[in-house]
DNA sequence: GGATAATGATACTAGATCGTGTCATTCTGT
DNA sequence: ACAGAATGACACGATCTAGTATCATTATCC
């Protein structure tokens, strides 16, 4: 057990070998959480060292400056919220009377979540700064979701924007909560009877 | 023709009434250009100065400080995409076969110009700085739009979110150029058909 | 005409931030 | 055991920024 782990001061030195493998994936738990919280700009080096129990050069070092990091950690956000739609491949395989029923709650309950949205309020941010980062976010995001629906309704593009919806843009402005499950599921119901999808 | 207009320095000295009238304005509209191209955090007070051809306690006395400028900006950019809208109210008093159709074109058109989705886009990166902004955004805009469908379908939310749909998504992540006249219509022309809400 | 109010130009304070430098300390490789 | 690599703690320089102060200048009010 690493003393970084009960919060006491890093040791100095050199790290063992075990310890570096952990270094980035520590630097980059902590750029997440304070970039999901405060944003690009909010965040500083100084308190993500800080956070990290790290010093400045030593993000330097295992990551870069201040625009790698924020592409690392959204690039590792990415590949956070996009697990939760993996299942959709064995879905598509066996497309039993609920399957989109199924890939729909789980999509809508996903993509409402806070990280999911945080990552997309973050990335609409700064959009401008970081184009490549919208490219890649709505390719491995929307369009992924929308590729998965293809296989199992017409108009994959409008079922994924309702599903959505303005409960998500009140989302992206901070106004509501995340839905709770019976909340997602009345929600998906809805969708699928207003385009004649409901079995 | 005061000499702000010609783009040469600012006659020194206490300005004459109808210069103080065009003040806060001019310092407004230099803050809404600033702020949409490049947030709230890339225009420094130095450069909105400049820009606005007024220097620093100026605009501390015509506005305020920095958080007051951006609540300013965005109250005016509320209203400047609004009255878009505001024909909505005749339309529903004299609607024809077609009041749905013209009213929903010019809703894709404006909602999805730079200066909506500027706006749009503004409100979200702040939202956690500026909730009372998203607030307000919200309520002026979408929801307002939403009211103006509903006494023309019987599910204005859902129409209203598959008219803006995956294009303004893409719009607030910088991914595509404004839709043309025509782009709009076919889009709206689907929506319509796939809600069978065509006449 | 004289007092007062408001402004431009300029400088300034105080603080934050990025990125780098120094030095003692600790691990790795040989 | 010993040289070299990597780190923490600390400091530093350069830059930027918000907000305020000073002073000459110009308009308004009386």
């Amino acid at each position: 057990m690493t003393r970084a782990a009960d919060g006491g001061p890093r040791k100095r030195g050199r790290p063992t070998e075990s310890e570096r493998e952990q270094r980035r994936e520590e630097i980059l738990d902590a750029a997440v959480r304070l970039f999901l919280q405060h944003g690009y700009g909010g965040v500083s080096l100084d308190r993500l060292a800080t956070e990290a129990k790290v010093t400045k050069r030593t993000i330097y070092s295992y990551v870069g400056d201040k625009t790698e990091v924020f592409t690392a950690a959204v690039a590792r956000l990415n590949r956070e919220v996009l697990p939760e739609a993996e299942p959709v491949d064995r879905q598509v395989r066996t497309p039993g009377a609920n399957a989109l029923d199924a890939l729909a709650v789980r999509l809508v309950i996903t993509l409402h979540s806070d990280v999911a949205v945080g990552l997309h309020r973050m990335v609409i941010a700064e959009a401008h700064q970081f184009p490549d980062l919208a490219t890649g976010f709505y390719a491995a995001g929307p369009q992924h979701y929308i590729d998965a629906l293809s296989d199992l309704v017409p108009c994959p593009e409008e079922l994924f924007t309702l599903l959505l919806g303005e409960p998500h843009r009140r989302r992206l402005l901070g106004l509501d909560a995340p839905p709770s499950r019976a909340q997602a599921e009345a929600h998906v119901n809805g969708v699928l009877e207003l385009l004649d999808l409901s079995r």
